[in-house]
DNA sequence: CGATGGCACTCGCGGGTCCTGAGTGCTAAT
DNA sequence: ATTAGCACTCAGGACCCGCGAGTGCCATCG
């Protein structure tokens, strides 16, 4: 009993499934692939991959469809990594680099991904707390009213309003912000409790107040991990892929909407791998998602992670293509937010 | 022949199809609204209005469904505006002023629209160009690149990354960011181009290169009408009325996607009113939405348009119920801005 | 002992037929 | 002008049937 050649028609059956969306008989098993046996072999080993609970035959007389273990079989030993086209590559990296905002690398970056892998795609924004300060700027707009304008090295901005006990003095301005440039600069969140903390003290007591207020908005916003932002392009895609799932396009929509599920998703995906981690499935802890696929990757300058991107679609989804599409744009995004 | 009763038919027609989603015929509509006739009257009346090209019937034996025309007369005469409940009321008011920042308060304007429509939302960001200058900030990044900072009336931040051809000096950033935000506060593009211009002959020769470089910058960033940007949300709502326009989702998605087709669908609307405008089914030029309907109004600090919002769902919608939502978001997003 | 050809069996699917009932349009009566 | 009565239409559901793809098992072969 060739443990080898059950493989092979594991992972005939999925790549035949994946095209044609029908479940595959032994016959046009070997008709397709040179198995170099006969159908009633194959229809041998096809017994024992559902004992094994790798595939499964929706009805008595109809041929077999991988489940969800079969598939992450396939994923994990079964499926080399296709590499994109040169034309793929160049593609990807010129379209991305006419980007001219941090918003626009994003947004460009989430079409790109639908776009290639024709499923849905999301893209998180560089979570604030992971990403190292640029500066931060101070602009008073009325007397006790300052807006405070804060921009990290991956270039997101994100602005507050503060609302003073006491109107500020006019000299007090420029020298807050020199100085919570001086400390602040390159820093991240979690190096800069201490030093903020310490800044307080620099200033006259009647100043402190303020510098207080300034403090602690700038230290709240970098913490909170509800600012993370999630964009989504390609839903269209889901609902061409409609007679996959049948009915469940809409649980799917709707999970996709919840920024709080999509974030815990990829959060988990990150413990999972710091690579490129795929869910296949029920492996989603998710319901809604139950029946959908996701391919996610993390990016950012170098080698930190600062956030994550992926791809999600049915189960029934060309995971070598998709694998490489999510990884050669997190790359290519970790390039651009480097340079 | 009472053209009132006529007219009265219409709006039962229209109201009784857009809960029931089937073909109304003359028996149901006398037992759920008080005509006051047979059966038989309303069906002379009906086949007057069929006539007339109000309403169709799918097929021979069936009951009778609006047309594109019959829901315009609906909109415009037979349909009353009904207002929010005042917990609806209360619900956005608190809803949106939690908001802590544009990018939040353009955030919880969408997800409130589709969740009170039960339509998909769209919401656009402030102009640019049409918005007025709070602030520009200059951040040297290198000795030669610099980052210049945008910052709008309505929230609105936008950045951009400059490579200079030469190195500027110290002194020239403060005076320049002085300089620029005397000039450009507080005014709108269109009132901007003269005093760039004039700002630049300020300098000392060997500046001004640096200087036209900014200014250009300032002038383009806030000219760029790509950069008007668009988010969506409730797209599960869209596939939820999936039986309304059958197969006719995705094109609808597509359309939504296409932040060019949106863009261009929100500016044709504001000609058509200044205040809520509805387009239904084929009025919309598009021929992905030729079954869509889209209510729309604009938004903006006093008075000022400055940009759109709008919900898009199938042309058998709750019209009042739709216009009123839309409005009410609009006119406390107008309020929040202005604050 | 694994591979194979043969064979009986299963059952989903597509197509055809029939029937029911909602809804219409017309006409004659009020 | 309204209405009751009536004949007519036709989409949709229920039912039935035959085809064919695909299976599992068994006896046979190298």
């Amino acid at each position: 009993m060739s443990d080898e050649r059950r493989l092979a028609v594991l992972r005939a059956i999925v790549e035949d499934y994946v095209v044609t969306q029908e479940p595959v008989g032994s016959r046009s098993l070997v008709e397709r692939h040179a198995l170099g046996v006969s159908p009633a072999t194959i229809r041998n080993d096809m017994a024992v991959l559902e004992e094994s609970g790798y595939i499964a035959q929706p009805h008595t007389s109809a041929g077999r469809v991988p489940t969800d273990k079969g598939y992450r079989l396939f994923v994990d030993r079964l499926s080399s990594v296709k590499p994109l086209s040169v034309a793929e590559r160049k593609a990807i990296a010129t379209f991305l680099e006419d980007a001219v905002d941090l918003d626009d690398v994003v947004d460009r970056s989430v079409r790109l991904l639908s776009q290639l892998t024709h499923q849905v795609a999301v893209v998180q924004y560089p979570s604030l707390s992971r990403s190292a300060l640029r500066h931060v700027e101070l602009v008073p707009v009325s007397d006790r009213r300052l807006l405070v304008v804060i921009i990290t090295e991956t270039g997101r901005v994100e602005q507050r309003v503060l609302e003073l006990e006491a109107p500020f003095g006019d000299h007090l301005v420029p020298e807050l912000r020199a100085r919570l440039n001086v400390t602040a600069a390159g820093r991240r969140l979690s190096q800069l409790a201490r030093p903020l903390g310490e800044l307080i003290d620099a200033f006259q007591p009647a100043d402190q107040e303020a510098v207080r207020a300034v403090a602690s908005a700038v230290a709240d916003t970098l913490a909170e991990s509800t600012e993370e932002r999630i964009v989504m392009a390609g839903a269209s895609n889901l609902v061409r892929a409609e007679p996959d799932f049948p009915g469940t396009v809409r649980p799917v929509l709707e999970a996709l909407e919840e920024q709080v599920v999509l974030l815990r998703l990829l959060t988990e995906m990150a413990e999972d791998s710091a690579d490129v981690a795929v869910r296949i499935g029920h492996e989603n802890t998710h319901v809604g998602l139950a029946e959908a696929s996701v391919v996610a990757a993390g990016y950012g300058a170098d080698g930190q992670t600062v956030a994550r991107i992926g791809a999600l679609g049915p189960t029934r989804m060309d995971y070598a293509g998709t694998i490489a599409a999510v990884r050669a744009v997190a790359r290519y995004l970790s390039r651009i937010l480097a340079g």
